[in-house]
DNA sequence: CAGTTGTTTTGGGTGATTCAAAACAACTGC
DNA sequence: GCAGTTGTTTTGAATCACCCAAAACAACTG
């Protein structure tokens, strides 16, 4: 299901398939959660000739499409990360900004109370937790 | 307990009382969600000669202090809340960017695993709710 | 293979926030 | 009360992430 390469992926999403789109896609397959500038210079990598502009053109177009998805912990920049679908949800280091994945703690998968507080129509739910990561908690214990 | 002034509940933190951290903490005591700006905005009615730096300062060191809490829900600049101590969640709309304020709907009051999940030691836990408010709801439905 | 549509490049611009130095004001002890 | 010390506010400027628009360009259509 996930064997498809990154240019199939995008093409049956309906978007165009370009250079930098699927070098994109392609840097933010693996784990983890990069900002604009950090894709670019994955990016740069193997397609030189590439803007931080196009960069930011192509993430808002995957993130469009549901092949990326975007957050935004307080205190960072967009950061993008490549496994979407499953609404997991983020651990932010307090000191570090690291951000590591969680799958959903609370059992249900979605984590949503589909109730109409306050009037809201909700859709989703977004869990942030914060703490201190390993590394961190280490150098903090000294 | 809430009958305090804002100047007493300023020095309670241990701060210094100066007449931009009071208005500042006066004009966050109802409830609503206010950007650095709006703070100035409703800040400069009483006290004309504030600056916005000067409101930038003070939300960082009511922040600090506990008095005041910071939210960044994504799309928008920091926001600012009075309501502290609990540490309840948010609601935002995905076409309008209002906020709302939701009690702990998982039922546990502070919302937290305490787990260690990926060696983390987590402390808080944060909780955005996406959907639509009751206004764009109306104007979406026509 | 030419046309159409949409993407990328290039260059500029904006808004939110932060930084730094100097002027100033709140709390301390006298 | 009053001067000193410490920390705050003002003033002015700078930064950072991100967006906008026009022109050059490349992917898919027939």
């Amino acid at each position: 299901m996930d064997t498809e390469t990154a240019p199939e992926r995008i093409r049956a999403a309906g978007l165009k398939v370009t250079a930098p789109r699927s070098a994109v896609l392609e840097a933010l397959s693996g784990p983890g959660h990069l900002d604009a500038e950090a894709v670019y210079e994955r990016v740069r990598q193997t397609l030189p000739t590439t803007s931080l502009q196009a960069v930011y053109g192509v993430l808002a177009a995957l993130t469009g499409a549901g092949l990326v998805r975007r957050i935004e912990p307080a205190g960072s920049s967009a950061l993008y990360e490549g496994r979407t679908g499953d609404n997991h949800h983020h651990l932010v280091c307090t000191r570090c900004h690291t951000v590591a994945d969680v799958d959903c703690v609370v059992g249900e998968p979605p984590c949503l109370e589909p109730s109409d507080a306050g009037g809201f129509a909700i859709h989703t739910a977004e869990v942030t937790f914060w703490g201190l990561c390993a590394d961190c908690r280490s150098e903090t214990a000294v």
